[in-house]
This record gives C-alpha cells, structure tokens and sequence, in this order.
DNA sequence: ACCTGAACACCGTTCAAGT
DNA sequence: ACCTGAACACCGTTCAAGT
C-alpha cells in the first residue's frame, strides 16, 4: 500500500487510489446505486466531502472507477487456428468479461464509457480482423455491429426475467396471447426462458460472417 | 398541460388518467429522470401526495406510464411479399417504434417492462415467423434473438457518441491506439461515427436468416 | 495539504388532518 | 372521495473553517 511510504501520519492517510478502489467495490457489489458519495464515505470512516477533495464530484468518480478496472483487467487470450475462430474468440472476450463484471459494464454503459472499459479487447477483436482481411471502415463496421449486439445480449442476460415485476415478464404477457395466426404451441414456448448463451453464439456467428470475406465462410467455401 | 396552481383545499378534478398522462409527457420530453413525483405534481398544479393518492408510488406510475403509451401506439403494418420480407417488416416495425419513443423505451428497458410496451409488435412478429415455417421454441428463440439485436443497437443509436463526455468517445480513445496488427488506415476510420441504421439492418437480416428455413434464404435457395 | 460540519436544493414516501 | 401540509430519510454538492 502507498500509504505506508507516507511519513507524516497525522492525517488519515487517505489517497485517491484508495477511494477509488472503495468505490469500485461498492459497485462490484450493489451496482451503480449502491455508490453514493454518503455510502463511500461511510466505508472509509470519513466525511462526505473528504471524497470531494480526492476525485471531484461523482460523474469523474464514476469514470476514474470504470478506469481502475480496465486497468486492472487481465489481457484475455485469443484463440483459434483460423481467423474466423480468431475473431469469435476475441469478441467472445468482451462478451465473457462483460458477464464477469456486469456491474461496472452496467454502469459503464449508463454514462457512455463503454470504450473506457473494454478498449484493450476491442483492440485485439480489430487485430483479428485485420487478419482476417476485414479494414478500414469495414473493421469499423463490423466492431461496431459486435459490440452494439453484445450490449443487446448482456441484457438479457443479465435481466433474466425474474427481475422484472411478475406480471411484466415475457411468459406472463405472452400467455395472454390469443392470435389464429399463431399456433397455441408456440405462444405456450414464449412462456420458457431462452438460452441467452447459445442464442448470443449464434448471433454473433452470424454477424462476424456478414463482415467477414466470402472465402472465410465455410458455408460458402469452395 | 392541465398546469394550474391553486390555493383552495377543495377538488382538483383530477383522475388517475390526467395524472398518467402528464406523467407520459414527462417522460416523453425529458427522459427517466425528469419523472419526478414533485415535477409531475408541479405540472398538474398540485401536491405531491395527490400523485400518490392516484396511482400509488412511483414503480406504479412507470408502469402505467409505459402501458398508457403501449395502448395509444397504432399498429404498424406489416408489408412485403415474401415471408422472409415481412419477418424483417415486423422486426423493422419494433426498431422504428423504440426510436420514435426512445425515452420511454428507455425507462421501460430499465424497469424490465419492454414486453409490456410492444407486446402487439412482438405478436405481430412471431405471427409472421410462423407463417415463414419457425415455430415453438425456435420462434421463441428467434423473436428474443431479434429483441436483444434491437436493444443493443438502439443504445448506440441514441446514444451518438457525443452523450459522452469529449475524452471518452470512441474517436478520442482509439486515436491513441497504436498496435502493429492494426493499419494506420484502419484506426483512422473507428474515429468516423457508424451508419447505425444501416448496421442494424444487416445484424437484423443475419440474425433472421439464422433461424428462417434454408428455403427461404436467398443465398441458398435453388 | 487534508479533513470536518453545516447548509442548500433536491429526491421518494408516509401520516394525520382537512373538506 | 379527494386533497393538503408537515415530516422523515435519503440524495449530490458547496462553503467556510479547522489542522
């Protein structure tokens, strides 16, 4: 810890890493609303406004919490023999460690700092891409398509249903429905929760190969 | 607006429509957070426990707000020819609706009530899913793979990189990238903002052409 | 430089009371 | 039945002041 390098202790020794770490913590876990500047003081036995002095008001906190987690993430390896499996396997990175801190991409996305968190993986999916023969616009394109359908994805993933009021959720709607043009077998299917994994697989699948070149696609290979 | 302040204790005349109603213009005008229940009592030129006495809390009045917007919505018509057209037609209708409501889309995302503000588009949709041959648990599949699709490329459609904070945009952050796998041209061009609408429409038809029979692909019909 | 206490302008919500 | 006023427990934020 950088406090211990400190000499003078007579105050409380407080550093902006530390707040922020604290911060980061809270969001980790109880989301974005759990990080008030009341609350995080409280974890760290001080005032109020001592948070103020150390990271401003809270939409920087926000962004300096986002920051020291991209920092802290580990560079997820890319795997796969051929470029197509390459580039699913880095979008899949930013799918996975979205899954994996849910809270802070919650909250990333809430404030439009998406990019913050995940550009180091957004940069290897470019390079899978390149590799793939995908570049310039096209690379933006197709990073762009992926990455808005993650954010689609997450979603349901991480709103499964039973979060939403009982009689909002998608089989209770659904079970109301009476249309001849829809069989009573399918409205009944609405009712069961989809494999939100497997769906995304699939999704994804089929967007990478809208941008990747023909030849890439093995359902189109010679 | 029914805006009028008064002074006497006696009736307002109010009924729990007026009151969901300006609460639907809130939201409308201002997004989530200019649905306040003292904005919302401002506006009707009365109290705020009023608001309570006619629609209850606040989680109450969203759900009356996003239902109240939910019945007034026409019913956008489905055309094209083929079956695989009016797929796209339907999904089409779902994307159009949530930009032209963005706000209320929005809060009803957040509240997990999407199902309850476009459930007819949704019926609408797997209606003509069933007609193109995906039943039963595919039709669930493909209908909750195209609503995420949505939800995800709605965030970047109103969410224009410019919401964001300057040095957060995904411009600002990728022109300092520098990686050897990756043109010079090719991180030029992330800076460049995306035809989002154009984006959508292909992610829309990759993803719909995953589940629709191969008869009716176009690339792989006879 | 670091931290506190009081204060301001907001929130949602409840309760007793008025007509 | 309908509506008000006061009150409570929260927010973010600022300011003067203390060491």
């Amino acid at each position: 810890m950088v406090a211990a390098t400190r000499t003078s202790t007579a105050r409380a020794g407080l550093e902006r890493d530390d707040v922020v770490q604290a911060a980061l913590e809270l969001v980790e876990e109880g989301g974005a609303e759990a990080l008030t500047m009341r609350k995080l003081a409280a974890a760290l036995g001080v005032t109020t406004t001592t948070i103020y002095w150390h990271v401003g008001h809270r939409d920087e906190l926000v962004i300096a919490v986002i920051d020291r987690l991209a920092r802290q993430l580990a560079q997820a390896p890319v795997v796969g023999r051929t470029p197509r499996d390459r580039v699913l396997s880095a979008a899949r990175n930013i799918w996975t460690n979205a899954l994996a801190h849910r809270n802070v991409t919650a909250l990333a996305s809430q404030v439009g700092a998406t990019t913050l968190l995940e550009l180091p993986l957004e940069v290897a999916l470019v390079a899978e891409f390149e590799a793939a023969g995908v570049r310039g616009p096209a690379a933006r394109d197709a990073l762009r398509s992926v990455l808005m359908c993650i954010a689609g994805f997450l979603i349901g993933a991480w709103r499964p249903d039973d979060a939403s009021p009982a009689p909002l959720r998608h089989g209770a709607l659904w079970s109301t429905v009476e249309d001849p043009a829809i069989a009573p077998a399918t409205v009944e299917a609405m009712a069961e929760p989809p494999d939100v994994e497997r769906l995304f697989t699939l999704a994804l699948v089929a967007i990478v190969d809208t941008y990747l070149p023909a030849a890439a696609h093995p359902e189109t290979a010679p």
